[in-house]
DNA sequence: TTCCCTTATCTTGACGTCAAGATAACTATT
DNA sequence: AATAGTTATCTTGACGTCAAGATAAGGGAA
């Protein structure tokens, strides 16, 4: 009896009439996905960042060299807006993870890249990060990881455009 | 090979050191989880609501006669701070979905009541609510819904105070 | 060329949230 | 009673995000 049963029993009492069994899953899954935001973002603020900031670092670092995208390839990657998107590289900038050059070919364009500091710091905290992953599945055997990992691709696949 | 795979697959190349197994389905998690929530909060945008004001009027509704609770009760059920819930109560309020009422027996206290209005529209609301959630588990069958949500279960537990 | 549509990025204003601290009221101890 | 600690709620200031619109530059058709 977890915290989900709880609402869907109250439901079932107070509205009997509706089907509550999908609500049942969505809800774990909420709850699943929060907890484990909440846990990785611990990482991240032990080296002076956040979920933001680590996402567009290591979106430019697993890019591989030259460790540069456009505004608009970050924006896609990150499913973020435009606003969010210039904020966010402000911020890089001011701390002096990324860079922010023209790009020659095309003046509306610029160019984010990783400066050396960036480099190194994505480097460190991505590795810590995974270990904190590790940790975060360490309660699923081996069975159990690939069942639900198959399922979580099937699932997702109908939700892709 | 979904947008997660892609990832995984740019980490293995960039960082053959890395176990980016984890990464597979807490990725997938984050993914699923995000599509889920933004389907259902089209629900709630087309009755004046958002996610915060639907998860209120909510608690109240499923909580039972007489439909009324205190801030501490809303912060609990809803995982929110106090400033938050102040604030969401305040624009409930203003709204007239709620009312906001002395606790007789504790001056520090309020209780927080769904009024007329805030019933019949919660009552409206998550029927459609309902119908969401259906649709949004109907790429499953039974077999891999009762799966899935087995292991969701299982993999909650680990997580739970 | 000129005109129009599209693309790339930035600006502005609003929103929901949180952390930290303020205020007020209750409770237990002396 | 007086005091000290706890509990319930509100206030404030900051942050990250988005939607809508602004600005500037590119590209295609006449």
């Amino acid at each position: 009896m977890d915290h989900v049963d709880k609402i869907v029993s109250q439901w079932n009492s107070e509205r009997p009439d509706l089907n509550v069994e999908p609500m049942e899953l969505i809800g774990r899954f909420g709850r699943i996905a929060r907890y484990l935001s909440d846990e990785m973002a611990r990482t991240f603020v032990k080296h002076g960042l956040n979920s933001a900031s680590f996402d567009m670092l290591a979106t430019l670092r697993r890019a591989g060299t030259p460790y540069a995208l456009s505004p608009s390839a970050l924006m896609a990657s990150t499913m973020v807006t435009s606003g969010t998107m210039t904020n966010r590289i402000d911020q890089l900038e001011k701390a002096g993870w990324v860079t922010r050059r023209q790009n020659p070919k095309d003046k509306r364009a610029f160019i984010i890249a990783l400066t050396d500091e960036g480099f190194a710091l994505i480097d460190r905290v991505v590795g810590e990060h995974v270990e904190t992953q590790e940790r975060l599945v360490s309660g699923l055997d081996k069975e159990e990881f690939r069942t639900l990992n198959d399922l979580l691709r099937r699932y997702l696949e109908n939700f892709q455009d």
